[in-house]
DNA sequence: TCTGGGGTCCTAGGACCC
DNA sequence: TCTGGGGTCCTAGGACCC
């Protein structure tokens, strides 16, 4: 909470249908509605001529065909989007670069970091119509709405008070003269499940909610949600901008038109996530340990099962493996409507890192060579969740860990010279465990 | 033709370690 | 002689946001 009005929040308006119609005239004024036009399809944005109609964004497409048959339905360029997107956000972090972007279309920014003396509320306002018009030179004629305040809840509440294209600004102490009227949706972080746990209790207003003990949220709510609702009741809230924050998950999924129930079918469709994703962690130089398999079936209920490898992966083969291994726990016999493959856990190298020497010749010496495996693995060690020594037909070798599911075990011995990484399924009856080493 | 896709954060229980 | 306690990792599910 600060004594000036310093964070500003600012939102594209009706983004994705806005960039539609700034490159399409003919779609100007006009209903448009940018989502899934599918069946199964939702809407992502609707144009303010569309949201007239009762059209809004979550609604089923089919809902909004109803509501409104002369929009323009468009399944979306999320190039043209990421494009303006970057745009903006450029324009923002030439002015401070304390710019934490939200979403393609939402940031905050901090505008103790940005060269502007006059924090006053005339002075940030100013400030606020000259970045709204920069907003508009950037985009080719986008328009955005600002909130500014003394701290991110504030900014935040108040972009939202006069959309599309206005400005609000919050005078430090009237936060709370402010929030008292206002129902408790509009806390971000306080949705339909949360809304109705408050009802119960007979909460309905901000003002109501500053009426319960912080004991008595953290009874119905939680620890970490009645904490902080606690809090925001009374507009506290010193949370940072923070500029860079890490990605720590990347994922994939799809809902079909109809449900499969092909076995085969849902494995070649998973096979095809895993190559999306790893793909993308690629590109990202990411990796990642963990991979999740979600379905959702017939009746909508959903479900994952994930397992953790023994170290990070950015493969195709082994995400697809996993993922086919926990596809195999589930009873997807009901039908399957959507189906996603995910990688958490992430770490800024790549795997091939870990086996560089995979296809090297080995040295003549065998002492030199186990020598060369032993520093390799040593190296690792601190994410090695345990380092056992197996023995198989091919003789006795190093296990990474032992993650569900799959195995993978480095041979240095006679029968695998190389140091070959070969790979194994977790119940193979054919590897067999030993014995673990000592603790470093 | 009810209910997308890409994320984040939290909770709770169990395993495991010291 | 009968059952610790804290910390961390992992998993599954849920709520929420844009």
């Amino acid at each position: 909470m600060r004594s000036e009005p310093s964070i500003l929040h600012i939102d594209l308006d009706a983004f994705f249908a806005a960039v539609e119609q700034r490159d399409k005239p003919s779609l100007r004024g006009k209903p448009v509605v940018v989502g899934g036009i599918g069946g199964r399809g939702v809407v992502a944005t609707a144009s303010y001529e569309a949201r007239a109609f009762g059209v809004h964004s979550a609604m089923p497409t089919a809902e909004a065909r109803r509501r409104c048959p002369n929009a323009a339905f468009l399944a979306g360029r999320f190039h043209a989007y990421r494009e303006t997107s970057h745009a903006v956000m450029t324009l923002f972090r030439s002015i401070t670069p304390l710019v934490e972007p939200l979403s393609l279309d939402e940031a905050f920014l901090d505008l103790a970091g940005a060269d502007l003396t006059d924090l006053s509320v005339t002075g940030v306002s100013g400030f606020a119509q000259e970045l709204k018009d920069r907003v508009r030179e950037v985009t080719g004629g986008l328009t955005a709405s600002v909130g500014i305040g003394s701290s991110k809840f504030i900014a935040k509440i108040a972009s939202e008070l006069d959309k599309p294209d206005g400005i609000v600004v919050v005078a430090p102490g009237m936060e709370q003269d402010l929030l008292r009227p206002m129902q408790v949706t509009v806390i971000p972080g306080v949705g339909p499940a949360t809304a109705e746990h408050l009802r119960r209790i007979g909460v309905h207003t901000v003002a109501e909610l500053e009426q319960i003990s912080v004991e008595e949220l953290v009874r119905v709510l939680g620890t970490a949600q009645g904490r902080s609702l606690y809090q925001l009741a009374r507009a506290q809230d010193d949370r940072p901008v923070v500029a860079e924050r890490e990605a720590k998950s990347i994922s994939v999924e799809d809902t079909y038109e109809t449900d499969h129930v092909d076995r085969r079918l849902l494995e070649a469709l998973t096979d095809r996530q895993a190559a999306k994703v790893t793909e993308r962690l690629r590109k990202a130089r990411l990796s990642g340990r963990t991979v999740t398999l979600k379905v959702r079936l017939h009746d909508f209920s959903t479900h994952t099962r994930s397992a953790t490898l023994p170290g990070p992966t950015d493969d195709t083969r082994t995400v697809a493996r996993v993922a086919r291994t926990l596809l195999g726990e589930l009873d997807t016999s009901g039908g399957v409507r959507l189906l996603g493959v995910g990688v958490s856990g992430l770490a800024d190298w790549i795997q091939d890192d870990l086996f560089t020497d995979t296809d090297a010749e080995p040295a003549e010496d065998p002492d030199e060579e186990t020598a060369t495996v032993l520093a390799s693995l040593t190296r690792r060690r601190s994410w090695l969740p345990g380092l056992d020594v197996v023995h198989d037909e091919h003789g006795e070798g190093w296990v990474w860990g032992s993650g569900r599911g799959v195995v993978t075990v480095r041979f240095e011995t006679a029968a695998s010279p190389t140091g070959r990484v070969l790979s194994f399924a977790a119940d193979d009856p054919a590897l067999h465990v030993t014995r673990t080493a000592p603790e470093e």
